[in-house]
DNA sequence: ATTTCTCGGTTAAACGTTTAACTGAACAAA
DNA sequence: TTTGTTCAGTTAAACGTTTAACCGAGAAAT
């Protein structure tokens, strides 16, 4: 049967409260009786009961960490990271992740994931984009969150974000160095906020360099940040432009459509083109010739959630944070100096 | 503040304990009583504390999940769609699932993770090859393990595996109803179970054909089954024998490793050789040609796993089970009828 | 009419921990 | 010597649920 405090009181010669005392490191204990009764503790291998801990406590010991189907069974294991991350980071603490995925496309009449609704966790990470259904139906909850690479407008929430302005600026900066000076930008749907603030790093870069942009190399539109779209806006890039020389790709899936377009038309990478992306996906290495890119710390991110939630967890007064965790930029094949 | 049972009660004019019966479903209570309980319940939005639960019932109400840690970082999610369809099928239940990951070089030294040191889950998912010292220290805890897409020596596990003798069948004979005769078999390490039995698929394959299979056309080694492997495998099937004109890699790495040395050496896929692939990794459909492959229904993998531990947990009388999930062949476009 | 049984609810102990209030011994201050 | 304080431990209630044993009313059997 299982070890409880009662067998180690009972074995040590102590009381239940003087174990549980030394257990949780409790000051007002001797050392000589500390001594004996964690030499008990180690003898019988007890371990406290969590659930008896939590009903007392009026804790969980849980973290939620919620994200889109889609997001974690992506190709590359971008969010798999963000999670893993935060698990590290738990592993030898004090809380447990469940994780849950909900439906992108999660609307008022789903119900929130089961462990919210039963109150199964003390607080939530959510990684990257989610639906705003499912945001509002969290703000009737009083338990902390932290959002993880995506950006809403509430301020009670703490934010993890990708120094996507820097990246922004890194990536070009590296065409420039390189002798660049016609550089295209391959974005998505500028409304999303890191792609806008890669272009906005792109512009600033331009500006640092007193290169004067040309806005008809910045092609973006509403679609999905894909492949397929990546491939369709070099095309609308390179028939409308002459003389490009370098392109920085607002994400991986992009910079690749990117390549297959320039393949497509007998553009040689990086002699002719070089090519910067964004994101560091676990294909760049795989791809013909090995993709520059800017680096994004999935696993700090994660751990960098968990980080912060818990610290909020146990000190509820401290007032939501929005941090930004450092990019670097991995120079592969895809870029070269101009010749 | 929180809702609990007594809150209930007093609104309902009915005692805890009748409460709790009604939660429970009991069916000691009338109906008339318990439409009152629940109407309150839902009015005042009560669930449960699963501590108080927990604490009673001695159980936990999660379930570990276990992995090596480079199996979930792989760039194919197949880990992390056997973890998600656990996750799935546990999502409206009375489980969560607590993942962690291993180091693949687990020692005898490394402690158990925290979840089965601490006793916070009651059965354990292991998905993958693990380490033996693992399985080892694992022995000494009498909570029911499931195994998904590993063998051990261990009868009291169940298992859910894939059916790779079917698999290699399927594989196979696809090659041969195209025409194919002289059939290459590229593996890795066939003390490798799976391996060893996607080999016996190939062999009985050919049996059933009344085509005698030519070992000089089975390359196996005790390298890891990557790419790299599958195309220095590939080298010394072209190179030591004529006229192949089909492959049956054992799973979708080593097929791509193939892809490459194929075309690295100018034979054209599927006109020269037609090729066969197993897993369905996420990367097939980016291929060109896009490959012919086995399909493994990871998701699948992952509900059965956690099914198989449920019915356990509930009847510990329950013999562990060995359950062949199946597989079955996906046509793309590196097959084709021979000419 | 009396006794026994069934039904549908209730009471109260238990689960294992935490911790506020209590306690006795030893020490310090008056 | 007396009084007050500190120290290091202990006692016992509380947390929220489950459930065995209990209970009163009504029905069935004698």
């Amino acid at each position: 049967m299982n070890v409880t405090i009662k067998d180690v009181a009972l074995k040590a010669g102590v009381s239940i409260a003087t174990v549980s005392l030394v257990v949780n490191n409790n000051n007002r204990i001797s050392s000589e009786t500390r001594k004996k009764v964690l030499k008990t503790i180690k003898a019988l291998n007890y371990y406290p009961s969590r659930s008896a801990r939590d009903l007392v406590s009026k804790k969980t010991g849980n973290i939620g960490f919620i994200l889109t189907d889609d997001h974690f069974l992506r190709t590359e294991p971008f969010y798999t990271k963000i999670f893993l991350g935060a698990e590290f980071e738990a592993r030898e603490g004090e809380y447990y992740i469940l994780l849950t995925t909900v439906k992108a496309d999660f609307t008022a009449s789903d119900p929130l994931p089961r462990f919210i609704r039963d109150k199964s966790v003390d607080g939530i990470i959510i990684a990257g984009k989610v639906p705003p259904k499912l945001i509002e139906k969290l703000g009737n909850n009083s338990m902390p969150v932290v959002v993880v690479d995506y950006q809403m407008e509430n301020k009670n929430y703490s934010h993890i974000l990708i120094d996507n302005i820097h990246g922004g600026i890194l990536a070009t900066e590296h065409l420039i160095q390189n002798g660049h000076k016609k550089i295209g930008f391959i974005g998505g749907d500028i409304n999303h906020p890191s792609i806008y603030e890669r272009l906005n790093g792109f512009n600033k870069a331009h500006e640092r360099a007193n290169i004067i942009p040309d806005n008809n190399r910045i092609k973006t539109n509403t679609g999905y940040p894909d492949r397929q779209n990546g491939y369709n806006l070099a095309r609308e890039l390179f028939t409308s432009n002459k003389n490009i020389t370098g392109v920085f790709a607002c994400n991986d899936a992009m910079a690749i459509g990117v390549m297959h377009y320039l393949k497509d038309n007998n553009y040689k990478i990086p002699q002719d083109v070089s090519l910067v992306g964004f994101d560091d996906v676990e294909a760049d290495l795989l791809l013909d010739p090995p993709l520059t890119t800017v680096r994004v710390p999935k696993i700090e991110l994660g751990a960098e959630a968990f980080r912060v939630l818990v610290s909020q967890l146990k000190n509820n007064k401290i007032q939501p944070k929005k941090i930004l965790v450092p990019v670097e930029i991995l120079v592969r094949n895809s870029t070269k100096k101009i010749q």
